[in-house]
DNA sequence: CGCTAATTTGATCAGACTCAAGTGAAGTGG
DNA sequence: CCACTTCACTTGAGTCTGATCAAATTAGCG
């Protein structure tokens, strides 16, 4: 891992007071007790670990998009999760980190020194319980994910995928993608052919309006749920 | 919840030391603190809890199998994990579960009372720390099996479910199936017509030899790691 | 021993993939 | 500022894996 080059971006500066200015989860407790994050950038599709990396950190977005993904041998890839402003991720069982991670686009991270969990959770019960919550969201987020990679068509898919990041970014109706195709696809268990051809498909149906590429229009969002069954 | 009448089992009775005979992950602690485990019996099929029920309890797998999955409105379904004995199941962010549990075939189970995660770090941080530990456990599971349904062929599926059902239970290389053609299908998000035809062209093969429909031998493990990717 | 449920097998179909070409937008350099 | 390159996305045609529908076989059980 290294950090990026951006100038306006603020570069391996200690945090003197963890909780500051993280609204959705907050770690807290003393400075000292789980030793200061530092905060990192990263350009676009920049690597934060690799797959088998030593997993000394756990990380938090604070701006910009992180994917995570797992790969096969082959090159075949599964992006498990796209990380948003205010996410925890990294977080392992082990001493290894068992997918990797990687910038969407440019994005700053938080790097806190992962002091094993356990060790942890006796200096700092309320930090514990931080990372025990962005655990259980994870692990939901992963028993809804492998619903829709089982189960869901390519439609439903790009349904759910739309209300969920719909949802985790703004209220209204209209969404910018910050990923590729490729990324979405990857994500959802498709190709890249198959998530175009449903966007147009949506459209055709007067459910999305595509403004440009990355740019979507809910125009119909109770159809779209009623899609994402 | 009701518990199954079975001779042969116990009922519903108090646990005098929690973490006895759970070799896998010990619930540690006073039997006070986590105010005492209750273990009940299922019959084959017979639902622990449903999707929607209040998440009272956490669970721990004495004997048997259990199933938890997540349904779609109109009946398709996902099994997100089997849980074999010393498994833990049932963790739940919210006051609600987020799927389902059943009994795969008889089974005795022991539940233990959820004074939200959060109260139980602070009364036994040792208890807590097992159920972070039960939890990453899931998660890691979780997401290894988002690249399996995402990513891999029915063949690879059955491979990748061939061996870890080998890890999980006996060392040998015959393999004693409790669950059946369905549910590995709803595992592995395909039809039992694909996993019985995956079945018999490894047989085909000679990869495997199936003695009879639940029973496997695994006779060339070799390729049946290299098919896992 | 007969009944029921589970599994296997066969034939056909369809949704998603692959391969290939075309379009469009963004960025680069003259 | 515009031509050119590049990359992301879309669209089309054909193929294939796995699904569906249907039937046969086997296993388990009362």
């Amino acid at each position: 891992m290294h950090t990026a080059v951006l100038a306006k971006a603020p570069t391996t500066s200690a945090l003197p007071l963890i909780g500051l200015d993280l609204p959705q989860i907050r770690i807290s407790g003393d400075a000292a007790a789980i030793s200061a994050g530092a905060v990192h950038s990263y350009a676009k599709d920049e690597e934060i670990f690799a797959e088998g990396d030593r997993a000394a950190h756990v990380y938090k977005v604070l701006s910009g998009v992180v994917r995570t993904s797992k790969l096969l041998s082959d090159g075949r890839r599964q992006i498990d999760a796209f990380h948003l402003a205010g996410d925890i991720f990294g977080i392992e069982a082990d001493e290894e980190h068992r997918f990797c991670a990687e910038a969407v686009g440019d994005c700053t991270i938080v790097a806190y020194r992962r002091n094993r969990l356990s060790t942890l959770s006796a200096i700092d019960p309320e930090a514990a319980a931080d990372m025990t919550t962005a655990m259980v969201r994870s692990l939901v987020r992963a028993q809804n994910h492998m619903l829709l990679l089982g189960r869901k068509s390519a439609l439903e898919k790009i349904a759910t995928f739309l209300l969920d990041m719909t949802d985790r970014t703004a209220g209204s109706n209209i969404l910018d993608l910050p990923m590729s195709r490729t990324d979405i696809a990857d994500h959802l268990g498709l190709t890249i052919e198959t998530v175009s051809r449903s966007f147009t498909q949506l459209e055709r149906q007067g459910v999305i309006a595509l403004v440009s590429a990355r740019r979507i229009v809910l125009s119909n969002s109770t159809e779209l749920k009623r899609l994402n069954s």
